[in-house]
DNA sequence: TTGCTCCTCACGTCACGTGAGGTGGC
DNA sequence: TTGCTCCTCACGTCACGTGAGGTGGC
């Protein structure tokens, strides 16, 4: 379309790209786009320039800083489509985190003329309706019926009976898990699950949201972040693995028949114990590696979910309460700290082949 | 939920609703949240700095500045409601905009898949899927088969015949409007508008889109930028008025008979003309503002659009071209500045009355 | 006494905008 | 010569973040 020997001042030249004299300066300094000069000092912009400013512009548009423009605009960089999918999701929470605050203002509108000129004040109005819009943001977890029935537990969620619960545990956090006010903790924890999963649907939803806390809204994190929920489940975790450990080593049917995992998982294990020393990334390890990902095919019948679940389940050890660390040791016939080695060491060799 | 009488200190306040104690330190700066201090200079909050913090927070959700908070939470700001509507409109603005970056990213994504690895640059298939937003937005003025037919218009618009156009007029501005080579350009014009509303729903789209066009996408306005629209516009009118009283005066029926304005028109302007020289704001005059009124009324059968068109075409009379001004003079047997003093003189006399 | 919490400057961020004071170009 | 365009500092904006260097509290 431009003349491709013309040149323009800047002013010309912001004109024609619709930018603002100021704007180019800045660019200029940022070295992101240099005109050439007259011999007085005067910019001189041509055609190249404008093609670069309207990259530059577009680049902006979809709001990218214009300090990570440069490697996009010098080469034609092959992860640009990263950069757009990144970038698209960056924008998409932008938008949502908008569009929950122009509903909130919307209703608040509302709320304000329907409450014409009541001792509330309008100001409230307006927190009320931003915090309605933040628990409607958890909807997504639910289908619509479990919502229905669920949707005000989250008004002054979590309930006083969890609060209560949270202050309790964080008190007792050093209490032997085997006493008896750990147990009755670990009761109290049951007894309070079981009420809120009203229906399977509601259960399933707080499954789902508990699962993707870290994408809630900012307001219902810091309600949450009030309570040490990771300790106290872990406290409640440990003191029912206890719990079991004790009933089942106690009664004479599991002495006489103990559990076992299974044979060829049991000989697995203790041939990953014989090359414990070597390299993980030695041939002796990824044979091994190669027979731990075919059995796990197997005991799965190849469904890809529950192969999936058993990695996650795999990966998460470290996280596992002692007593089930004991105890899933105890089905390869050994201790937990060699259980914990030999787990360590799969996974480094399974990250090796998988890596390459 | 708070204590009433607790207070914390400034980390312990910050975690409690959820800000840095950075920003604490910064409301404090502004004057906009101060707390107490105890002797040795620590900051000290308590319930009521709670609450007001809640409520900046809340503004601060919906965009507002701080610098703009202080008013609102001060006084219970009866303009509350307005501000809300004002912030919800600049917010949907915003919203908007993001929106549209978010699809062209998406129709790049796309478009980059299937291009796979053509010649054309990746960078230059994003620049595309945002001009192509860009012309989107226009989607809203045209019915679905008035789009249908004229979207690809947009590409390059304006098109090459109205770019020339355009040049030719800003060349020819100071030639005479009756010049053979003035009226040559108002017949292109014709002409190409003509060509252009190809359909009426085309030509209603085109009206609502012109209408409109301090809200189309800035890119769009750029490109019209470029052409001095509005003189061209206006150069065209003259030389078309100025040629219909040519033809109107030399044919001998419109000496004959010339047009008028209807009896009540007339006597009312007459009577204007009278109290040219009272006070706009004086009974005589508003007492002529009144029957101006309902005379309005009357001719427009009471349908409130009509109406509404006629004023509008009243106020605008400053941008009539002079032919038509002296034109519609003529139609009350004056000429075109004594029309323009009773004009004037009206719009203040109805602006008295309702502005009250 | 030691480690922790708090304090106040002062400067940085991001993409420019706003002058001030000065010079080249027609 | 005059008015216009351009130049380069230097500082401001907005809502904090990041140290530095120092002091009170248990």
């Amino acid at each position: 379309v431009a003349d491709t020997r013309r040149s323009w001042r800047v002013h010309e030249f912001a004109e024609l790209a619709g930018v603002t004299v100021k704007a180019l300066h800045h660019y200029d300094r940022l070295g992101l786009l240099r005109p050439t000069r007259t011999e007085s000092g005067y910019r001189v912009y041509t055609a190249p320039d404008l093609a670069r400013l309207e990259q530059i512009i577009a680049l902006k548009f979809i709001g990218i800083p214009l300090k990570a423009m440069r490697p996009i605009l010098d080469r034609d960089n092959p992860s640009l489509p990263d950069v757009l999918r990144q970038q698209r999701h960056v924008l998409e929470e932008q938008r949502d985190r908008l569009e929950r605050a122009i509903t909130a203002l919307r209703d608040a509108e509302h709320a304000i003329e329907a409450d014409a000129e009541t001792a509330t004040s309008q100001l409230n109005l307006v927190i009320e309706a931003i915090r309605m819009q933040d628990i409607d943001v958890m909807q997504r977890y639910y289908t619509d019926e479990a919502w229905a029935e669920w949707r005000h537990r989250y008004e002054d969620w979590p309930s006083p009976e969890w609060r209560a619960f949270y202050a309790d545990v964080a008190a007792a956090k050093d209490l032997p898990r085997d006493s008896d006010e750990a147990r009755a903790l670990a009761r109290r924890w049951l007894q309070l699950t079981q009420a809120d999963a009203v229906t399977p649907a509601v259960r399933t939803g707080m499954m789902k949201a508990w699962a993707d806390r870290e994408h809630w809204p900012p307001a219902l994190k810091r309600r949450l972040a009030e309570f040490d929920v990771e300790t106290a489940t872990r406290f409640v975790s440990d003191v029912l693995w206890l719990q079991w450990e004790a009933e089942t080593t106690a009664n004479p049917f599991y002495k006489r028949h103990p559990h076992r995992a299974s044979e060829s998982r049991r000989r697995l294990f203790h041939e990953w114990l014989a090359v414990l020393d070597t390299d993980p990334k030695g041939p002796a390890a990824q044979r091994l590696v190669s027979r731990w990902r075919a059995l796990l095919d197997e005991e799965t019948g190849g469904d890809k979910q529950t192969n999936e679940e058993m990695l996650r389940a795999f990966h998460g050890r470290r996280n596992w309460p002692d007593g089930m660390t004991r105890y899933i040791a105890s089905l390869y016939d050994t201790d937990a700290a060699t259980f914990r080695r030999v787990s360590d060491f799969i996974e480094e060799a399974a990250a090796a082949t998988s890596g390459s």
